[in-house]
RNA sequence: CGGGACGUAGCGCAGUUUGGUAGCGCACCUCGCUUGGGACGAGGGGGCCGCAGGUUCAAAUCCUGUCGUCCCGACCA
């Protein structure tokens, strides 16, 4: 490629609206241009890029024993409607109607539309394990898009779905995927890491996130430097800390006139922060209240807590009205005198703390010495923490260190939660009709793309690890008006591309700084200069963008440096 | 959806407070000159000042509405 014949429009500014690197970055460097909120076009530069990082994920994929499909983005309500998330997806579906009224939806995600796909033709267990992977667009009407790339409406997922026999089956599948996607990232040149995850609205069994570290990452990790333990916030297993034993107190009702926060109670009380109880009220999509309570210092996880309400999809904040109509006060509240049949969740932290100071539920009063175990009734005791740095990691202990990142795939098992819904049985040996296992794995292709870039740069642009880069290596002839520079040029180009090095000629006949700064913002790993310099010395100059040194090589050595130059990339 | 900010040329911005009919830098086009890190000179093209109402002799500027964008919160690849 040349690039008098490359779309490949620069910027020197980055647009207002970009505020991440990686955002600001592609649209600089010409990779993508915006069309609506969180909707982009990729431009060739951009799109060599995805095409690159799909191709990996491809070979690998195809290694796992995947068969790569096409399915519709347009996909029909009553599949939605069979496995009943048609109401429950809400408005991040982008729905649509044809014109005889008929309800469709663009694909958030095709577990409905494998499944059908699937019932009607896997009928017996000879037929599995079977593994059917895609690549296409998917359609979230997010909240908020933002950063770019990072969270998109319209955005290029691939999307495998395993189908197995049994919980056996399904456990193999998910390892070798886990193992192809620790393959993909690697050979995407990622520094990342896999933590547990929680299944989220998706459902099913356990679940992988893989996370490419970046502290501009919108997730947040914890990982153990002692072993090998590492989760995502939200799922981070918490021991129980279990305080020295105390003879329990009579209980004893104070006064704290105004104390309505943990920080005012604890100075008021003149007690550690330790010793407080604090509360936080929610309410899920009907309404009910749910109030959970964690040690002072403490913080609850919702995902937690969603967990361990039956029948909860969604929490929000708690209207006054809902914690005063179930004999709570806010800002004092507590699990003592609530009226029954209030969802209370107690961390099981809390469930250990001796002559605690906990709400009265009654305006500017405390309760002095509670003892969860003999004061709380009726109350679910679970893990409610959110993870912090320096709690002790679950498997062995050691304080675990947190991390951010940026979440660009996940695999998930699903058991037969959509073969159920939605009817895909086979017959086994024995004749015996059962569901279909199944598990799901995604990568965001251009979150993939975004993560790399967030990794990978300094103040003069991008630098690609080779594998995904648009192009391996630019030859920029210094002045391309100069005919004798413009062939030499030329022909190193062919050598290198007849070599198999993906290369592009910069013969723009823009000043040398010009193409410079364009090829250092663009990020090319390799940088070939032909100039005066070259030409006289009789020498090959390749410059590195990660390292910015520069090395001369003969004509007869450079492909084979080269060569081994980009393996290093 | 709640809170905040912003919409003026492809990009970055000034002008809005105090209404008088739009400007700067970069980019773009032509000519000259220049070519190892975003040169220089001369000339030139490009804007329903987001959109719709209203106030006024007169609106980028004041008022109302609306659409869009970005940031902070709840979701996710």
């Amino acid at each position: 490629m040349k690039a008098t014949n490359l779309y490949a429009p620069t910027l020197r500014e980055s647009p207002a609206e970009a505020e991440v690197i990686s955002h600001k970055l592609m649209l600089r460097a010409g990779l993508i241009r915006k069309a609506a909120g969180g909707v982009y076009s990729y431009l060739p530069l951009g799109w060599r890029t995805i095409r690159k990082i799909q191709q990996i994920i491809r070979e690998e994929m195809d290694a796992a024993g995947g068969q790569e499909i096409a399915m519709p983005i347009i996909q029909p309500s009553e599949l939605w409607k069979e496995s009943g998330r048609w109401e429950v997806y809400g408005d991040e579906m982008m729905r649509m109607k044809d014109r005889h009224g008929r309800e469709f939806c663009l694909g958030p995600t095709h577990e409905e539309m494998i499944t059908a796909l699937v019932r009607d033709e896997v009928r017996s267990y000879k037929q599995l394990p079977l593994m059917l992977y895609q690549m296409a667009n998917k359609y979230r009407d997010e909240i908020r898009p933002r950063f770019g790339l990072m969270r998109s409406r319209e955005f290029i997922m691939k999307d495998l779905y395993s189908f197995d026999r049994d919980e056996e089956g399904m456990n193999v599948s998910y390892q070798k995927m886990y193992d192809a996607y620790a393959k993909i990232f690697t050979r995407c040149g990622l520094e990342f890491r896999p933590v547990e995850a929680d299944n989220g609205a998706i459902g099913g069994g356990h679940s992988h996130e893989f996370t490419v570290l970046a502290q501009s990452g919108e997730s947040s990790i914890a990982y153990c430097g002692g072993c090998d333990y590492a989760a995502s916030d939200e799922k981070a297993e918490l021991k129980v800390i279990v305080e020295a034993p105390e003879d329990a107190l009579p209980l004893e009702k104070v006064e704290t006139p105004d104390a309505h926060t943990i920080e005012l109670v604890k100075d008021y009380l003149q007690v550690p922060i330790e010793k407080t109880i604090k509360a936080v009220a929610f309410q899920d999509d009907d309404e009910r209240l749910i109030l959970a309570f964690v040690r002072g210092d403490h913080e609850v996880n919702e995902v937690k807590i969603l967990n361990a309400v039956e029948g909860a999809l969604h929490l929000h904040m708690a209207e006054e009205s809902a914690i005063v109509a179930a004999g709570g006060c806010p800002g004092f509240m507590s699990p003592i005198g609530l009226k029954p049949g209030t969802v209370v969740l107690v961390d099981s932290t809390v469930m250990e703390m001796h002559n605690a100071v906990a709400g009265a539920n009654e305006k500017d009063f405390h309760y002095k010495n509670v003892n969860p175990k003999r004061d709380f009734k009726d109350v679910i005791v679970t893990d409610l923490r959110m993870v912090k740095e320096g709690d002790p990691c679950p498997r062995c202990g050691a304080p675990l260190k947190m991390t951010r990142g940026i979440e660009a795939g996940q695999v998930f098992t699903l058991g037969t939660k959509y073969s159920q819904s939605l009817g895909a049985t086979f017959l086994d040996e024995n004749g015996k009709e059962k569901p279909l296992v199944m598990g799901c794995y995604g990568i965001g292709v251009g979150r993939t793309m975004a993560a790399a870039i967030e990794q990978n740069n300094d103040e003069h642009g991008i630098i690609w690890p080779r594998a995904i880069a648009p192009f391996e290596l630019v030859v920029v002839p210094v002045n391309a008006k100069n005919g004798e520079q413009l062939s030499y040029a030329e022909r190193v180009y062919e050598e290198l591309k007849a070599a198999g090095v993906d290369v592009l000629l910069d013969d723009r006949t823009e000043r040398a700084g010009v193409k410079f700064k364009d090829c250092d913002l663009i990020g090319y790993p390799l940088r070939i200069t032909i100039g005066p310099k070259a030409l006289e010395e009789n020498v090959i100059e390749v410059k590195v963008r990660k390292t910015g040194e520069v090395l001369s090589f003969t004509k007869e050595s450079y492909l084979r440096e080269v060569r081994e130059l980009l393996k290093k990339l």
